[in-house]
DNA sequence: ATCTTAATTTCGGCA
DNA sequence: TGCCGAAGTTAAGAT
């Protein structure tokens, strides 16, 4: 890792053209040939960058070049979509090299995952009477997140958000369309469970006739273990 | 900007839960309070981060936390969310800071509305004697991208998107379902335009009735003016 | 202010 | 390896 401070303008030309002016920014080199182009503040996206696998070459600006300021001119290639990431040096304020190593990773809990697992588990939140089919039932076009049977043996499709937006309505509603051409299956009715049900997508939901169901994290986790683990 | 390089653990709470244990890794720490923390790889994505508005707290670990080795707990707190960000610091490596000042931005070429106005410009695209009525047209869920008449004076609703997923499919048909109650358009014809068409999305569409047309940019660009820029 | 849509999205999982 | 879906997405534009 190569931590740089300068004053520099960037040009990008790959899948789209983009153009930094000059000005003082920071530039992260990773192992991997990747670099960053960050300024102070726009959350954790680069104003600009190139993604590996990449590589960079320096080189010495000629006399006309030079003239206007510049010091070096950064060349960042990805050598199979042929992008490229060009940084004129005008002033190096601060630069550092320091190894890292492998980092071990990030470990995540409170994913979509973990819901549709507690869901699974806690099947009775669908309804009194409702069991389990299985999770991850496939169809011709994708996996349903969740087939149970409701009290008076009917399938329930299942599909499961975090956040319940518009097309989570939409991919249910393809599911259902197909499963209750299914004389086995049909009739199939939709449930469309998140930890929060945006208006819109409630609105569109409940048109179609699917029911929603809003899932408490939190008090999920509770049922399954012990409290939220605290620093 | 504040850029340090630490052997630290990271712990996030907020909308999920994460952690990381101790390795060396950059800290990036931005005017606005924001802070991220990046490995040797990953692209731009940082490991985890916190984005502004947030603030930063230094603690003195206790006596127990610090005979693990822990010499600072910097506590990143969002006020709004209550989304929290403990950085346990076990070896500081590298500690500068410096002014940059605020940045002049980016300027970019080559993104959707580009597509939009060079496929208004070459309506001829969508097949011959096609006609431009307007660039988005305005229904009652939103714009649609293009609207144009075909050679029999049909109407014909164009969406464009740069990359041709599923869900640009569905946001046609909204379209088209609605266009097509209107009796002074219908019927009404689609045409699902994008510079790459993902199968699946290509096999909703034609399922639906709906053209695909794969948009060659630079062709376009270089119908429009000379060649690409070089730099 | 809230909602919708695009993005050089990145990232992980599975066929 | 390619395709598909999720993300603590972020960011820009419209209502």
């Amino acid at each position: 890792m190569r931590l740089v401070v300068a004053e520099c303008s960037v040009d990008y030309a790959g899948r789209l053209s983009a153009h930094l002016p000059p000005a003082r920014r920071v530039l992260m080199l990773k192992a991997d040939g990747s670099v960053l182009v960050h300024a102070d503040g726009g959350s954790y996206k680069p104003l600009n960058w190139m993604s590996p696998p990449c590589s960079l070459t320096v080189e010495e600006p000629d006399d006309d070049v030079a003239a206007t300021g510049v010091q070096q001119i950064w060349r960042v290639l990805h050598g199979k979509t042929g992008d490229q990431l060009i940084i004129r040096i005008h002033d190096l304020v601060i630069d550092e090299s320091v190894e890292l190593g492998v980092d071990p990773g990030l470990t995540k809990d409170g994913v979509e995952a973990d819901l549709q697992r507690l869901l699974a588990e806690q099947i009775e939140l669908l309804g009194d009477g409702h069991q389990l089919v299985r999770r991850e039932h496939m169809t011709a076009i994708g996996p349903v997140d969740i087939l149970a049977r409701d009290a008076a043996g009917g399938a329930v499709a299942v599909e499961i958000k975090r956040r319940g937006e518009i097309d989570g309505v939409e991919q249910l509603t393809r599911y259902l369309e197909l499963m209750n051409r299914d004389p086995h299956l049909a009739p199939v009715t939709g449930v469309y469970a998140a930890q929060e049900i945006k208006p819109q997508a409630r609105t569109l939901a409940e048109d179609r006739g699917i029911r929603c169901l809003v899932l408490d994290y939190d008090a999920m986790r509770g049922v399954e273990g012990g409290p939220a683990r605290l620093f």
